[in-house]
DNA sequence: GTTGTCCTTTCAATCGATTGCAAACCGAGC
DNA sequence: GCTCGGTTTGCAATCGATTGAAAGGACAAC
């Protein structure tokens, strides 16, 4: 006689074939202390031989949880951030590792928002038991309004005054000052800063930038703040227009590295000699940074960790813990034109 | 009186509030022909008015679907494709989008995947209504036992023979084609083809460069095909390895701008000049390959339209239609070193 | 034999929706 | 008043699990 005719489906079925109860069933598979260990062997090895998979939906349903998290992008008009930033995707690729260890899915939601009130009764919260938000755009007030309503949600962002939500965030200050001190050790002495200052990340890493101009004793030039987007061909566009402006300067902190490799490339079509009479800084160490022509310098974060922090953190929230904030370090990648060889592979942490 | 004390959070609450029953509060709200116009406004209104959302996981689990599709990139050992080589991203994205228009969510697996049958009872089936999986990897034949199984799934890759599943990919034998005779008009008579031609999408590439080298009357090398992977770090590795051994050639055809990229830096670190010694075209055209110098020409796929023939494919069997095959045009994008300006931003369809 | 205790197991309610079928309603025609 | 047809509405089962409370059983002590 065959074992299983039609595959077993329901704990019903399961229980009718080790002859118990549908709640003894249930209690034998999760576990329970209240069932004898003869049982709870029983109806597992049938589980296992008739190939039970629990229905998830029924369970999630019943436990009015979804063991989902939405991961939303806050790319918004201001910052004209692409998601195709490879940053973004290392970002996911941390966070999509660390749901699936703990037996999370990830919801994805990246369009452009312009209001992330109008999430509250979007799938992105319906759907899911808490939310990773990545990037604070210019919404700060509205995920204090969201925070505030109890949903367990974690910004990755800089830290902001009157923030309510849970933050991790890299050390963009320090960040900014390594990117502006490497130059200044370099022995150049008129810098640019590249980024939306608007942008509470890209902001803290200017403070960075002045503090080391300060602690050089340069003057700084308020007009050699760029205004430049995330976006890779308005990137472009805003360099040309600086080039037409015929601002001097020898040196260029770059907000993200795809902008910084923008602007090598916009500048040495222009005609200038890059890093010899421009140096670029970048940031978020990027794969290809360390494939482009000269080889890119920049700050580091480590996303993939970053990704696990977030992870936890929202569970944590979900779980009704205490979270406090979490700020990763940042560090310079220093790469010269010839001769290094790129950086090893980055650890992909198990 | 304030209209609503607790918010009205089942369907129950709502049809005691409209004195009406709970089937026909459900009724009401799913607009079926039969209930009266009189009665489903009055419901709707008091659902508006008190706030009141459905619970879509109790509703998923009656109706048992979860309105949800996998995503599998399929990195396996062979191809070493990194998920951060932005092609993934472009892709992602134009799924995400399309899927987001359908009320569906985006469930993303991404784990390196040695063999797709395990996948049958994880979550990646039983959570979702469909699956996409992006290329596919060395597992023709496992795919198509997934397949007779019935589930809806549509697979992003090349053609193979015995094919049972659902088929969307590029013209890649075409593309194979473009760029090398874009080569040969050139001049370029000693081509190199860079990638894993075990990979389907690789070979057929690799067909369409074989068919430019016939039409120029040109002999292939057999070891003028070199065995890169597409992990950018591997590929740099690949590609100081045919250095040494002081390969002759004036062109290479790469399978991915990744690896074009790696190419460009490695063989210019060696002192070469790229493209007056070596002239390298790419495939994809990630939006970095703009930027990197010299630009490079590349073979364009629209990857977000091809995420949304995936997504309708993938709908189109859930809804048990027949669904055909979809091929998607390839196309060349020539970058010349001077003054060319980048391609303009991608149409984001609407 | 009865009672009490402890360990297992079962009963039955519950989560929040959908839907086949039966019942109620309503006006018209006899 | 009664029946008939068609339109609206309600009853109750159902999806597949979890879980508090109650029941069952074994065994020892009185």
């Amino acid at each position: 006689m065959p074992p299983a005719q039609h595959r077993v489906t329901t704990l019903q079925q399961l229980a009718d074939l080790a002859g118990v109860s549908r709640a003894t069933a249930s209690r034998a598979l999760s576990d329970s202390t209240l069932i004898s260990d003869k049982t709870k062997s029983k109806v597992r090895l049938l589980a296992q031989k008739h190939n039970y998979r629990i229905n998830e939906r029924a369970r999630d349903f019943r436990l009015r949880r979804s063991r989902v998290i939405s991961v939303v992008f806050m790319l918004d008009n201001q910052s004209q951030q692409h998601m195709s930033d490879p940053f973004f995707l290392e970002m996911l690729g941390g966070i999509a590792d660390s749901l699936a260890q703990h037996d999370y899915d990830l919801l994805l939601a990246h369009a452009p928002i312009e209001n992330v009130e109008h999430l509250r009764d979007s799938r992105v919260f319906r759907h899911a038991d808490g939310v990773i938000f990545i990037g604070q755009g210019e919404q700060h007030e509205r995920l204090n309004a969201l925070a505030a309503q109890g949903r367990p949600m974690v910004i990755w962002g800089s830290k902001l005054p009157d923030k309510q939500y849970c933050l991790v965030g890299g050390e963009n200050e320090h960040g900014g000052y390594l990117a502006a001190s490497h130059l200044l050790k370099l022995g150049r002495r008129h810098l640019a800063f590249c980024g939306r200052i608007d942008i509470p990340e890209v902001a803290a890493r200017y403070r960075g930038y002045q503090r080391a101009l300060a602690e050089f004793g340069i003057a700084e030039h308020a007009d050699r703040v760029l205004d430049v987007p995330f976006d890779m061909h308005r990137a472009q566009a805003a360099f040309c227009g600086v080039l037409e402006r015929r601002l001097r300067f020898d040196a260029a902190v770059c907000a993200s590295d795809v902008m910084a490799l923008s602007a090598i490339a916009t500048l040495s079509e222009a005609g200038m000699r890059v890093p010899e009479d421009i140096a670029v800084v970048g940031y978020d160490d990027i794969g290809l940074a360390a494939y482009s022509r000269p080889p890119l310098t920049s700050v580091r974060q480590n996303i993939r960790w970053a990704g696990r922090v977030l992870v936890e953190s929202v569970l944590g929230l979900i779980n009704g813990e205490q979270v406090s904030d979490t700020s990763l370090a940042s560090t310079l990648i220093v790469r010269r034109s010839c001769g290094a060889p790129p950086a090893p592979p980055r650890a992909t942490a198990s």
